[in-house]
DNA sequence: CGCTGTATGTAGCGATCGTTACAGACGTGA
DNA sequence: TCACGTCTGTAACGATCGCTACATACAGCG
């Protein structure tokens, strides 16, 4: 009865329309959580952005806790799939572009989804942990990332120190979005990310020496 | 005949009772909505939080965004007699244990203001405008106490690097109380800010060195 | 054509929202 | 004692909340 299921064989005319209308939902959801967060984000509001009534929401969402949990699954897809390829060719002389542009591009094209997930994890009254153990995974998989780069760029330091390395570079993305959210005039981005890149190189390039 | 003032004279008892009922107001409204963001918040769960009828807020503050200005103020002038003083006994030899104590108080002493802070911040449908002139102007500060450590550590460097390396502290500081908050066990965070101070020093070293 | 399942529109459910009116309780100054 | 200002308790206001029942509208299939 509910719940449509993704469309087995063919996607008739009608059904596709209803995966539009799935997608147009989805769209004004993530739009407003991100802006006022969940409890700030009415049913009626989602219908009004959308254009579809409530009761198209709740035949394609069981709830609006599910709506958020959709929300969350939907970006953190979109997010994956926006990721550069692990960058097998960057060579080691790269200086730590590499590092710098990832962290960047994390910053710059998915900030809605970076936003949504400080949100929902500051917002910790229940929200349902199906979200949360998707945004743990999200931020699992930006560690692994950045600790190659890191490993990559420091001459494979070791590997506990990568992994630490790496939740310092994630921590610091985390904050400086923060911080130009608050006060985007005040704070120059790019320049911090190279300011952190190069104390993290002098950090390995020491930690090497001691050796 | 609204909005009580601070009591010109002589704090009446009636008038004290008053004050301790708007205290645990406070108190209440900041503990919830630390918890469930701004909009999460209802008048309601606040009186019975407080112990005292809804007639009692809005006779103590005169709507529920009031409230929250309130709460802002309240948390950012604790937050601000609770700082140690600005510390011109520690020797620059005292290595970046300052630094550290300073950014772990943060982070331990006052954690519920930090997440207000946070989720205000991000949360942003037409917070009033108050509320956000504090938040920078907390944030200010810290930059202002941050910088002067890292100055004195990093064996005064150029006086715009300090600055930047307090904002970069400072965002770590802000990135690390969230993975800690999204993840406790798997965040160690006394060990990534002895990391952070490390590469900081490296760093300061090299563009020292360089001179 | 009618039958079936998908998707939308209308109307409204009970509950709770922020907020207010108003009466009374209580300590205080005259 | 009595009027007054301060503060609290009761009861409700209209609006909106999340959610649902139910009647369509429309496409595909026989």
């Amino acid at each position: 009865m509910k719940r449509a299921a993704p469309a087995r064989r063919a996607p008739t005319r009608k059904q596709q329309q209803g995966l539009d209308s799935r997608r147009r939902i989805l769209d004004a959801a993530s739009s407003l959580m991100t802006e006022r967060g969940f409890a700030g984000t009415s049913i009626s509001e989602v219908s009004r952005l959308s254009g579809l009534p409530a009761s198209s929401i709740y035949w394609h969402f069981e709830s609006k806790e599910g709506l958020l949990g959709a929300v969350v699954e939907e970006g953190a897809q979109r997010w994956f799939e926006s990721l550069p390829a692990p960058a097998e060719s960057v060579r080691r002389g790269a200086r730590g572009a590499a590092l710098l542009r990832a962290a960047a591009a994390q910053l710059e094209k998915g900030p809605e989804f970076l936003r949504l997930m400080l949100l929902i994890a500051l917002e910790r009254k229940e929200i349902d942990p199906t979200s949360l153990a998707m945004i743990r995974r999200v931020r699992r998989l930006a560690l692994d990332r950045i600790e190659k780069i890191v490993a990559l760029e420091g001459g494979a330091p070791g590997a506990e120190l990568a992994r630490d390395l790496a939740s310092l570079v994630l921590a610091a993305a985390d904050g400086l979005f923060v911080a130009h959210h608050i006060d985007p005039r005040a704070t120059d981005l790019a320049a911090q990310f190279e300011l952190l890149r190069r104390a993290l190189a002098a950090l390995a390039r020491e930690s090497k020496e001691a050796d």
